[in-house]
DNA sequence: TCTGGGGTCCTAGGACCC
DNA sequence: TCTGGGGTCCTAGGACCC
């Protein structure tokens, strides 16, 4: 049997660890930028605010509600989250790593899955300040099914689907489009063709599904039937592609701020490459305008460069990104969004060193290392290049930010023992 | 004023190879 | 009359996930 754990409303759980006072209160945080709310408490989404929805427009429901409202703080989370991955990773065979606040347990010698599981949600409560659900079936898909269920209907936060007399039960009451592998459009082509529930699809004639959703569909409704396709996966698997893009806090007009963010975007991808013990071959630039301002020009442009040896060198690749970028740059136009985009991704252990850079490759990678170094150590961009720049007014906008309780010490919180009150 | 930031996989079609 | 059979690689586009 396979668990999915997944932590409740997982951003809105972190802001409450350390402000007990917002339990049961409405939160939601914002992506960044402040632009769109991408997690809300249950309360908030009782007020009928919806995942996605642009904050400018939800303001008066906030205020009319009194909801607590946060910038998004991935230090946070990121730290929270290894906390909560942790715990569940003891005590079981094998852990896949979903994402940010999901994990996929392999159950294999647990003799009693609901009550281990009821244990584990009960522990990483207690260490970790953090609601999870825990849904159990034979396969990944139904294990999706079932967390679901236990999320939305049972007490102890725990669901196990069994048997296939179960199984039938819950699926013939499980709307297509909240299937995993189910998006907006699939929901809406199955629908038009009568598929309306999962049980529907789970009987569907599987070469008709192979012909219209490919053999993701045809895996999906196999797992279905309680036939496993998707193995965990335990290893974290090299990153095929690299990405490090935001929107501006504001309007950007000229090269030299094109020119910071661009060199800025460029490093961190060097940065995650150098994490991941990875060599990226290719660079990929992009620029592009706000297209939801009427009647603006609009401009959008972008371009690869094939390096001739793959590099994880943060001075290589931002040189040539910034070279791709003077092409793509045209004047007279406000930019809101760039992005730096590494590609064709290779371990670092492959590197042909060439016959005459040998010794600078060598010196840089010292560099770099020295660099990754202090800046681990002593905060980041500590240490960056100068192109990056100093007072990067292109900065995202995070106005609501809450303080890194747990991985800074000037946030660290602080409590006034004789009074017994949390003084921050 | 104001709308995120990451990823993956699959398929079709074209170009090319022997 | 009749024109093979097996591949790879690349790209664009479309779907999905969190």
């Amino acid at each position: 049997m396979i668990a999915l754990v997944d932590c409740n409303n997982f951003y809105a759980s972190c802001e409450r660890v350390f402000q007990p006072k917002l339990e049961h209160k409405p939160i939601v945080v914002l992506s960044n930028n402040d632009g769109c709310v991408i997690a809300r408490s249950n309360e908030a989404k009782a007020l009928g605010i919806k995942m996605g929805a642009p904050a400018f427009k939800m303001k008066s429901i906030f205020d009319r509600n009194g909801v607590y409202v946060f910038s998004s703080n991935f230090a946070l989370y990121g730290d929270l989250s290894n906390r909560v991955m942790s715990i569940l990773a003891e005590g079981v065979p094998a852990i896949e790593i979903y994402s940010i606040d999901e994990a996929f347990l392999n159950l294999d010698g647990i003799i009693k899955p609901l009550q281990f599981s009821i244990d584990l949600r009960t522990k990483v409560r207690k260490w970790t300040g953090i609601p999870v659900s825990v849904g159990i079936a034979p396969t990944k898909t139904l294990a999706k099914v079932a967390n679901h269920i236990a999320k939305k209907y049972k007490k102890e936060g725990v669901f196990v689907m069994k048997h296939s007399k179960t199984i039938n039960e819950v699926l013939k009451h499980f709307p297509i489009d909240e299937l995993w592998g189910v998006g907006r459009q699939y929901a809406q082509f199955l629908k038009e063709r009568g598929f309306y529930t999962a049980y529907d699809l789970a009987n569907g004639n599987e070469s008709w599904v192979k012909r219209n959703m490919t053999v993701n569909g045809l895996r999906m409704v196999k797992e279905l039937k309680g036939l496993p396709c998707y193995a965990l996966e335990c290893e974290s698997s090299r990153k095929k592609n690299i990405c490090t893009s935001r929107s501006f806090g504001m309007d950007v007009k000229e090269l030299h701020e094109l020119r910071e963010a661009v060199a800025s975007y460029a490093a961190t991808c060097a940065m995650k490459l150098r994490k991941e013990k990875s060599l990226a071959s290719s660079i990929y630039v992009f620029i592009k305008t706000n297209p939801f301002k009427d009647g603006a020009k609009q401009y959008n442009a972008s371009q690869k460069f094939i390096l001739t040896e793959p590099t994880n060198d943060s001075m290589e690749i931002t040189k040539v990104a910034l070279n791709v970028l003077r092409k793509l740059y045209k004047k007279g136009f406000n930019y809101k969004k760039a992005g730096v985009i590494v590609g064709d991704i290779v371990p670092d252990y492959s590197r042909q060193l060439s016959f005459f850079h040998q010794q600078d490759v060598l010196k840089r990678q010292r560099v770099m290392h020295s660099l990754d170094y202090i800046n681990t150590s002593m905060g980041r961009n500590k240490v960056r290049l100068a192109i990056q720049g100093f007072d990067r007014k292109w900065r995202l906008k995070q106005e609501k930010l809450s303080p890194c309780y747990t991985t800074r010490f000037n946030d660290m919180l602080e409590i006034n023992v004789d009074q017994h009150r949390v003084v921050r």
